[in-house]
DNA sequence: TTATTCGGAAATTAAAAACA
DNA sequence: GTTTTTAATTTCCGAATAAT
């Protein structure tokens, strides 16, 4: 339709319900019914409820994210051109945090996982999870799942440590933050790591010890991202499948209930 | 030819960040 | 406090398409 108004003509302040879905200029200033709506035969209406303009949330936290992105994507680049000094900083950035996880701490944190957690998580024995600590030296995956369980302890509000274990630990939130740092450790060495490619019954364990804690912290949409994630690597092991459970009676029926406790979790 | 649709540019607005 | 920057929404231009 012709806009007899011109081109240069400002902006009606508000366009009536039908002139916008048509995507039409509003002619009549504001009256009702609109020139518009009497020359198509419409009821001129204004019933669309205006959204509020502008940004929402935090503006930096956005821009962070993208430099963020940006960042990892060339340092990604530059890795797999082998450029030796960019690509050792590209490795630094998925390398461990030796002083985050002392003996004490995991100590302390799987006697309570074992103590409060495991009647209603029975998915992991304590004799493998020491056998997991034995090879957290020269395996990801397993420092990854003892420090996500260490993580999701820490921030159990009933959870208590014999003294000088963490630092400040008689603050009241210092648990919660080394929980925080914890997973974050765990998460980010994780993606040094192939673990969607060549997935274990360590990774899905760790995704599920992931999805607890933040569900923990109120994070409930990381929370939920990671527990797909559980049941995705469940299902790349093929845990849907009977042959899975082959071999050692054990061991085939905790991962049974590592498998129902997904299932029933996402629900 | 005239009428209608709709992709997307431009204008508008509001919130966050920067500045004084 | 004010100004600037940024990001979200709204208006509606104008090319494409449909109807007459």
């Amino acid at each position: 339709m012709p806009d007899p108004t011109g081109p240069s003509n400002p902006s009606v302040k508000r366009a009536c319900d039908c002139c916008h879905k048509r995507k039409v200029k509003c002619i009549g200033d504001g009256t009702r019914p609109c020139k518009n709506c009497t020359a198509a035969g419409l009821t001129c209406t204004y019933n669309a409820i205006p959204q509020k303009k502008g940004p929402k949330g935090s503006r930096a936290k956005v821009i962070s994210e993208l430099r963020e992105t940006q960042r990892q994507s060339q340092l990604a680049a530059r890795a797999r051109h082998g450029l030796g000094f960019e690509a050792s900083q590209y490795a630094n950035a998925f390398s461990r945090t030796p002083e985050l996880l002392s003996v004490e701490l995991i100590t302390s944190c799987v006697d309570f996982f074992f103590a409060k957690m495991y009647p209603t998580q029975p998915i992991i024995h304590r004799q493998k999870v020491g056998e997991t600590i034995g090879q957290m030296d020269n395996s990801t995956e397993a420092y990854c799942l003892i420090a996500a369980l260490c993580g999701y302890m820490l921030i159990q509000p009933n959870l208590t440590l014999p003294a000088g274990i963490i630092p400040d630990q008689e603050l009241p939130q210092s648990k919660v933050n080394m929980g925080q740092t914890l997973l974050e450790e765990a998460i980010r060495v994780r993606k040094g790591y192939d673990y969607i490619e060549t997935p274990s019954i360590w990774s899905i364990i760790t995704s599920f010890f992931f999805f607890g804690s933040y569900f923990c912290l109120d994070k409930h949409n990381t929370a939920w991202f990671h527990l797909r994630e559980a049941t995705t690597l469940a299902q790349l092991l093929s845990m849907h499948e009977e042959s899975h459970y082959a071999g050692d009676a054990v061991e085939a029926a905790r991962r049974r209930r590592l498998y129902w406790l997904l299932f029933i979790t996402e629900r």
